[in-house]
DNA sequence: GATAGCACTTGATATAAATCAAGTGCTATT
DNA sequence: AATAGCACTTGATTTATATCAAGTGCTATC
């Protein structure tokens, strides 16, 4: 499957045969099976992880026991949380499967090398922050201005995909509404 | 206000004197009024903009004429709309003085250029850009977890600089909650 | 020093969405 | 085929927050 993240690379950037050799060669590839934590709350994230199969999501558990999901992420996206792997503090957030995945680990002080040597690596990496910090910006924008159906219907727009793949449960999560109060919009919008 | 820029710069990275002319060189200061517009949805944005002094929102305005702020920027903060200035798409957003400020507007050709040039420049950015990432999933954390109370907490702990400058009612729109339901959420708080 | 205009507060009421509580219908397992 | 366990739906009720509508008290300006 490392072969997922050879094409992801070699279509985000122009590497040389050396540099993607070098790129991939700092991944290691790791499976994580459905309901399985890639990383929990508390511990310290050492690696950054592309997901070359299936279907990651990144959340926190609150003292009610409520699940707040922050991101989705499938194949070809990145996950991880990049303040605990930058500050070594542990993680607030867990990371766990939805479905059987995999996924492409790079250590902390390996991906920085790369930075460091693979120009085209790091102008890929920042890139995708760039893209990451627009999406998240989007997203708070749903939260100021939109309603329970429309940000619904944002979702679905924007990332259709995510729909087809994910427990109505969760997305609702994502959302930041009930899973009772989604499947409402959802009849609502039906019957349209 | 230039200085204000340079020490900045200073602060934020290792620059040769030569270095720090160079990215000095290509800011223009501009003064922006109260209340006047730096920039206008749908205008496109041209420049990268660093604020010297005061302080700036980035706000949109839904069809009832709700606004929803984004973002506030006061002294040493950079402010823009990033998409727009990447894709030359006009912005959808607003952006505006709540005080008397002065920002250093450098352009994308140059700002790219010292990207490219200027190694501390592109470091610096893109830490900046990380930053904001991060501030922006937190923020998205407060959207999906708090309630009206803890999230104006939440900034007060954050950003208490914030709460002492700009009005209860803009405040009050970044959290997404009503001018009404914030001046109840600071009584009860001050009840105590 | 009267008047206007904000920024904020307060009260009454409405509403979107949450919560609580059963349902239904799948899928999987034995 | 029976049973269990999810994932989702539906209904009744509650609740947090929004909305609407007056207030109050500042500050500023003529």
């Amino acid at each position: 499957m490392i072969e997922v993240f050879k094409t992801y690379l070699q279509a985000k950037g122009s590497y040389t045969a050396e540099e993607l050799e070098k790129v991939t060669a700092a991944a290691v590839i790791k499976k994580v099976r459905k309901r399985q934590y890639l990383s929990q709350e508390g511990d310290v994230t050492r690696n950054h992880a592309f997901v070359t199969k299936g279907c990651l999501r990144t959340y926190t558990v609150d003292e009610k026991g409520i699940e707040h999901i922050l991101n989705f992420a499938i194949e070809n996206w990145w996950i991880g949380d990049r303040e605990s792997i930058q500050t070594g503090q542990p993680s607030i957030y867990n990371i766990d499967a939805i479905e059987d995945s995999e996924v492409a680990l790079i250590s902390k002080e390996k991906f920085d090398q790369l930075c460091f040597e693979v120009p085209a690596f790091n102008n890929m990496i920042n890139a995708i922050l760039q893209k990451s910090f627009l999406v998240a910006q989007n997203r708070i924008h749903t939260f100021l201005s939109l309603t329970a159906e429309e940000k619904y219907l944002s979702l679905l727009e924007k990332f259709p995909h995510l729909n087809m793949r994910v427990p109505q449960s969760m997305i609702a999560s994502y959302l930041g509404i009930t899973a009772e109060t989604l499947s409402r919009v959802r009849k609502q919008i039906a019957q349209r």
